[in-house]
DNA sequence: CATTTTAATTTGAAAGTCAAATTAAATAAG
DNA sequence: CTTATTTAATTTGACTTTCAAATTAAAATG
């Protein structure tokens, strides 16, 4: 029990220096609580090990407090690489960062196909892996764990894999199969789950402990941080905020059942309505077509505006739905595309304030947030980082025993 | 940093005895994971300070193993007194629980208007405790705490009234004029917050940690149980799903929205609709005129069936939207009143578990929880004894410190 | 009545935290 | 240039807490 407390001290401390960045240890001390002798304690047993690193300070404020000056300590970033890895349609996503966060290199490799047989896609991941650890001039084996974000449904802490659309089969140990294929610890999860654990790690949901975070994709996905930590259901199953029901026996979804919010928001949905608008082509390709259903809209055209409103209306109630169940502080919209402005519209944020219970309290900030390409795959990789430092510390407790 | 090891021992075991009834103190060891040399440091101080008592083993099993038997430890109802307070349209139901839970008298009594003002509705509240303690041949200054349960928008934490349909004002200090007013410490929230703490501290949560109550009474009322705590929103107060929207533009709310759940679900929903069934009688009271509608439903009645029928759908849908989100493995829908029983159907479960994501996995358990009439006052009560149980951990840290 | 078995308590060592004292490293003052 | 001052970090020693092992307690069994 008394290994607990220390535990505690050395999980909350590695923690707050990676959310700082760089902190000397009196500032740690008042941060967290704990003494100023425990924390240098720790401290020194993390600087051992190499988990962490002193650097001089450099702030622009030249502090010109007298005394002897503070020390800062910082996540070592040599001292782990790891990967992130998403699975989407037709291709691999993939970063490599260090300990630190830092990103050594991010590739993109092409999928034999969108579905593909379990052992298949791992060894095609396992190949991915080593390609982006040489191009960033490493060995494979140098990467002490790989995180992958897949669409679908999964159990995150058995990596179990429910269902997903890039896997051939169901149910399936694919967590286990990975860390079997590549060698090195691998851990799973949903997608969506993941950048909303990048929001914590890196992103702007790094000063707060209870928010949402909505990726829009082909689908629509929720991740929630409740508590400081990621809520994943008591199956640790991702939310299906792209099922929930906003119409009764409204829209077909591909799911197979009516009224989804996806069947209303998503690209395919979309371009269901969008045949009779003129000017269409169906036989070009999605995403093209969107764009022009969406320039079209701009442009006024009434059939066309009709759709992409109906959407983003659909899309502020379910938004709003969200509001009034959690009372969140801050809700992330996290994409990448242009195509899906009309969604983050101010119009859209306004009709959601409109439809969440009026109260005299400020109602939750909605900021969106318009990550590069790679969002997903540095989401995956932030999911190994959090779970390499868990493992170094368990081996740090071990060492002092 | 110490103490707080020892508190951490000393919440664990008094919860966990709480929440077995009676359990010998080896078995807190194997149960809580700490020793059972601390085990008995730590029942001590209970025995000592009265929270708890040892009973004889009184199992239907003759037990008939050798040894020395195991002694029962268990909540001495004696140590404190709690009160729970349901604040209802024109009345309030009271409770008046011993430490152990066990009831010692309840009572109703009538409030001046369904709207007062604050001062007003608190000194009604202080005579009624009052007067509950008497008929339990009990003095008010016995009560070490009044949980408050009340309609509407709460941040518990401060005890402060956002807004509540049974209060004149806006935003007031209800808890602390609470606390001033009765001289005993008031704990308040919003009252489908408190059945959720009930169910997890007597009812059908006690083994679980994560599940999801639903109430029905006027309004819609949800309760979330996240990770073993009652969560409450960012800024404490209570979720709103009666108002969560399950229609674009749909039907009028009384809170001045359209589309809400409450809105096709409520008891003024139905009556809305109703006038166009024979044999309403349009001045009755709306209770008795509920009642009409829901016989000549089940007696056949075309408008009377598809007016109960749409409210059963929305209602399944509102359910299944919590499960996509949520993830819960229970849920429970407590209610009283058998005026809800065509929202609590199979035919409205089914529903729910089709609109579910499909996985190959069991659709989380929904059990109907029907409460005597003073479900809600013992949910406050519940409340009171945790916040007591609290003070008393505090109380005995201090002095033993 | 001695033996065995299981529960609860006591004991003494080990681990951990922390306030206070000390040391370290800088600036300011004389 | 030296000394005083200030602030950060470390060390020290007292105190708390936990826990394994030893001991004691209370029963059934032979």
């Amino acid at each position: 029990m008394a290994v607990m407390q220390r535990e505690y001290g050395r999980r909350t401390l590695l923690r707050e220096i990676r959310r700082a960045g760089r902190v000397p240890r009196i500032e740690l001390a008042d941060l967290t609580g704990i003494s100023r002798a425990t924390v240098t304690t720790i401290t020194a047993e993390f600087l051992m090990d190499g988990l962490v690193e002193e650097v001089a300070r450099d702030e622009g404020e030249p502090d010109s407090r007298r005394g002897r000056p503070r020390v800062d300590l910082k996540i070592r970033g040599a001292a782990h690489l790891v990967a992130g890895v998403k699975i989407s349609h037709h291709k691999l996503s993939l970063v490599l960062l260090d300990f630190e966060g830092e990103q050594l290199a991010a590739e993109e490799c092409d999928l034999p196909a969108p579905v593909n047989a379990p052992e298949v896609l791992a060894k095609a991941i396992r190949d991915a892996v080593t390609h982006l650890a040489t191009v960033a001039g490493r060995r494979a084996d140098e990467v002490s764990g790989v995180g992958i974000g897949i669409a679908g449904i999964v159990e995150a802490n058995d990596g179990f894999v429910h269902w997903s659309p890039s896997l051939s089969a169901r149910n399936v140990e694919f967590g286990a199969l990975l860390t079997r294929t590549l060698g090195v610890p691998c851990f799973i999860d949903n997608d969506a789950n993941l950048v909303a654990v990048a929001e914590h790690a890196f992103g702007l949901g790094r000063e707060h402990s209870d928010f949402l975070v909505v990726t829009i994709e082909s689908g629509v996905g929720l991740g929630m941080v409740i508590g400081g930590a990621l809520y994943r259901g008591t199956r640790g199953c991702g939310a299906e905020f792209g099922h929930t029901k906003v119409q009764l026996n409204g829209a077909l979804c591909r799911c197979g059942q009516r009224g989804c919010l996806e069947a209303y928001v998503a690209d395919y949905a979309l371009l269901r309505e969008a045949t009779l608008v003129s000017g269409q082509d169906a036989t070009a390709d999605p995403a093209k077509r969107v764009e022009t259903l969406l320039d079209a809209a701009r442009a006024g055209d009434a059939t066309a505006r009709s759709i992409v409103e109906r959407a983003g209306q659909i899309f502020a109630m379910g938004l709003a739905n969200l509001v009034n169940i959690f009372d969140p502080e801050l809700i992330i919209l996290a994409g990448e595309q242009m195509q899906f402005d009309h969604l983050y519209s101010d119009a859209v944020i306004e009709a959601m304030r409109k439809s969440i219970v009026q109260v005299d309290k400020a109602p939750p900030e909605v900021v969106v947030h318009k990550w590069g390409d790679l969002m997903w795959a540095r989401g995956a990789a932030a999911y190994a980082l959090d779970k390499v430092s868990e493992l170094a510390l368990e081996r740090l407790g071990e060492n002092a025993a």
